[in-house]
RNA sequence: GGGCUUGUAGCUCAGCUGGUUAGAGCGUUCGGUUUACAUCCGAAAGGUCCUUGGUUCGAGUCCAUGCAAGCCCACCA
């Protein structure tokens, strides 16, 4: 063995054993260990790693996948038929972003292919850069069983995304709705209400007044969206507001339509802001379509979906949305309907997650699922402790989550997903919207009924952008196309509908051996960022579908933050690339920073270099303790009753106290505390007091044979926290007498 | 507006159901060519455990108030 421990000589030849050797495979595992005698439990022991993105690099918080990995590695040694699934997201939104960049940079956008095109270069673009996550995985040791990799594309999970639809429709919980969604006309989709956050800007507050007809009085309104006037429906008032008492049933005049809009009253407005009096615009406002619906009203569309302003919207029609609205200020001004306007005024504007564009609430044509039943549920499930999490607190952000759900939309604007497996007859579609590339690679767009004139089906078919068929247009739900005049529906899942089947797509439900033995699984990680997002939806799903919940045991981490503290984030430019440290300090070293340098199950996570710095010491601690045990000689097998010193029972005692330690701790998953007891029992007990003690005596023989079995109980413990180092170890040191490498043998009790 | 979390050594954080001298990594100071390891060893400095009050034989740990920081949800036109 050498000086110092050489992480580069050792973890890729490592893992290639392990892997070549099918220890990753729960089969095998089972197979060596009957072979060798030891005992092999009948339960097993699943997890299911969350999917990276298939085609970027890992970063930081991937690296929290060591804890999926300790627990197998842990369950594994305890004899459990232990299995790690892995896979791989396409990532529809965050791909195509990053492909759409791309072909910003040649100058071309997503608007120059037809779909089919489009989906495919990207699927092409994903698959020629997807192995470089599985290596990076494989890099940090994760144990899992690669023969059984699913990508979310794949014909599997396809084929149980259509099914699950389908049968959901069936149930009538899939309904089509005008419905007013959060539609970014930058990234031409919709999103859902997770994705969208609202940012503070100063925007000009306009007093506009409203006539009352019949009368010289006007009531003035504030608004900070004039350009939305036209459509305006009716004017709203508090029930208790004493200044507007008299006029409501009364009728005003829209100032820039002319059209006759009742003054209504509903407690939903505030007395103390503004002037007490709001204007009611459902098809642009939330809270103006609730309180739109409450009271009948109708429902007028003046943006389009390019975010342009509709016929409507009369003088401003065509316009963009911000020259639309200083027009629409001209205009009122020259009518002598604006009273005033409050340049400094600040809201809060609705933008998306990623790239904080402003976000159009829009009436549109979409695809939702009825979540009232469901969620109840998964509702039930979560208070009955079916679902256990780790701390109380993530439980009881379920439940008030779960409780408060509204419906989701599931239909997405965007190419690169799942299409909706729903198919128009296009002699019975003609009012739908219809936009293609015809053979020249002209963009045309129009009616159905218009189109079809014009164009062959084949044509229009061939280069199919983007249908937005009427609510009321008749349809078919089918895998394959149904018959000649059939176009498939454009849009394509919320990525969340299928990676929230992502515990039934992996094991092959229904009909799978691996859904038969490991369903439902036992141990899931993740991220607090997505609790909605994901661990509620597989809860939601799995129940739905198998009345049972996907996994037993919840395990929520924390951010993985800078050594301040901080986010890690490109424009911060403290992103930590977790590979470069595994190259400086090694994988064991990465995976000790982060598993018991800080508290995985903390809200945040501080990780630093001096972390991985000091446990790459640890590794080499160890390693030297096994270098002296290798050149000293033992002579017996250990033997707890021959113990004549009092420093030899004294370890021996210790030790059996560290292992009963750490089992508590880890089956309360309290990693850090249990790796931080095994660091300090090795370093500060076993190496500083012990071996130190035992230089001094004449008799060595004995004592290095009671090092020897405490270090190979220590190398045990530590082994699912740093599995290169301890594997290695054990290679070198133990091979003689065990014939298993350390990854299958038995875990101390 | 509703809810949640955090406040411990110079920095980043551990501290399990309350129980002796409060711990780690990095940093600081002093001393070590001990034949496993300088990626090391020995020693030291450094903490009113945010404030105040309460419960208790006993509080970093439980409760309340205040102060400070951060997060989530909803969003007032």
């Amino acid at each position: 063995m050498e000086k110092n421990y050489n992480h580069k000589n050792v973890e890729e030849k490592i893992y290639k054993m392990w892997e070549d050797g099918g220890y990753f495979r729960p089969e095998i595992c089972e197979e060596k260990r009957k072979e060798l005698n030891l005992s092999v439990n009948k339960e097993t022991f699943c997890v299911l790693m969350p999917p990276p993105n298939a085609n970027a690099p890992l970063h930081c918080g991937h690296a929290t996948y060591s804890i999926q990995d300790l627990m197998t590695r842990y369950k594994r040694m305890q004899g459990y038929r232990t299995l790690y699934v892995p896979g791989t997201d396409h990532a529809g939104f965050e791909t195509q972003v990053v492909y759409e960049r791309q072909l910003k940079k040649q100058n071309k956008s997503r608007f120059d292919f037809d779909s089919k095109t489009l989906f495919n270069d990207i699927l092409s673009f994903v698959k020629e850069n997807s192995t470089l996550a599985i290596n990076q995985l494989k890099k940090l040791g994760m144990s899992s069983d690669w023969t059984r990799s699913t990508f979310m594309l794949s014909d599997q999970v396809l084929s149980t995304v259509y099914n699950t639809f389908e049968k959901m429709h069936k149930d009538g919980l899939i309904y089509r709705d005008v419905y007013l969604v959060n539609y970014s006309p930058y990234h031409g989709t919709t999103f859902s209400n997770l994705e969208t956050i609202h940012i503070e800007a100063t925007s000009p507050l306009y007093f506009v007044k409203y006539q009352i007809k019949n009368s010289n009085d006007y009531i003035s309104v504030a608004t900070v969206r004039p350009e939305t006037i036209y459509g305006d429906v009716a004017i709203a008032v508090n029930p208790k507001d004493k200044r507007y008492t008299e006029y409501v049933g009364k009728v005003v005049t829209n100032p820039l339509n002319g059209r006759e809009m009742k003054i209504i009253a509903d407690d939903y407005v505030d007395l103390e802001f503004g002037t007490g009096a709001l204007k009611i615009t459902p098809g642009h406002d939330f809270n103006d379509y609730e309180i739109g619906r409450k009271h009948n009203l109708e429902l007028i569309s003046v943006i389009d979906l390019e975010g342009k302003m509709t016929q409507d919207a009369k003088d401003v029609a065509g316009m963009n949305i911000k020259s639309a609205r200083e027009k629409s200020v001209e205009i009122l001004r020259n009518k002598n309907a604006l009273e005033k306007i409050d340049e400094k005024y600040t809201n809060n504007i609705l933008v998306d997650y990623k790239d904080n564009k402003p976000i159009e609430p829009l009436l549109m044509p979409n695809w939702f699922v009825k979540m009232d039943k469901l969620a109840l549920n998964a509702l039930q499930a979560v208070k009955k402790d079916r679902v256990k999490f780790n701390l109380p607190v993530w439980k009881k952000e379920m439940i008030s989550w779960l409780s408060n759900i509204r419906d989701w939309p599931i239909s997405r604007q965007i190419v690169f997903g799942i299409r909706i497996p729903v198919w128009y007859n296009v002699d019975e579609c003609g009012s739908s919207h219809i936009v293609f590339l015809d053979k020249n690679k002209n963009r045309i767009e129009g009616l159905g009924k218009n189109l079809l004139d014009k164009y062959s089906l084949e044509e229009i078919g061939q280069g199919l952008q983007k249908i937005i068929a009427g609510v009321d247009t008749k349809y078919l739900i089918s895998k394959t196309r149904p018959g000649e005049r059939f176009l498939q529906e454009t849009d394509t899942f919320d990525t969340w509908f299928s990676s929230g089947q992502w515990p039934l797509t992996t094991l092959k439900y229904p009909d799978g051996e691996d859904f038969k033995k490991f369903f439902p699984t036992s141990f899931m990680d993740s991220m607090w960022d997505i609790l909605f997002f994901w661990i509620a939806r597989m809860i939601i799903f799995s129940l739905y579908l198998t009345k049972e919940i996907p996994f037993k045991q919840v395990f929520i981490h924390g951010r993985v933050d800078d050594e301040k503290g901080q986010k890690m984030s490109k424009s911060r430019g403290n992103v930590i690339d977790p590979i470069t440290y595994v190259d400086k300090y090694g994988a064991d070293a990465l995976r000790m920073g982060l598993l018991v340098g800080g508290n995985p199950a903390a809200k945040t996570t501080s990780f630093s270099e001096d972390k991985v710095r000091g446990y790459r010491n640890f590794a080499n601690k160890i390693w030297n303790i096994a270098r002296f045990i290798e050149m000293s000689e033992s002579d017996a097998q250990f033997d707890k009753n021959k113990l004549d010193y009092a420093d030899d029972k004294q370890i021996i005692d210790d030790m059996e106290k560290l292992i009963k330690e750490v089992n508590t701790k880890l089956n309360k998953f309290k990693f850090n505390l249990a790796g931080d007891t095994i660091y300090h029992f090795i370093w500060h007990n076993l190496a500083d007091k012990y071996l130190e003690s035992i230089k001094k005596r004449e008799d060595k023989k004995s004592a290095m044979t009671v090092l020897g079995y405490v270090f190979k109980n220590c190398i045990k413990l530590l082994h699912p926290f740093m599995p290169f180092v301890t594997e290695e170890i054990w290679q070198n040191l133990y091979k003689k007498d065990q014939k298993e490498p350390l990854i299958i043998s038995s875990w101390p009790e």
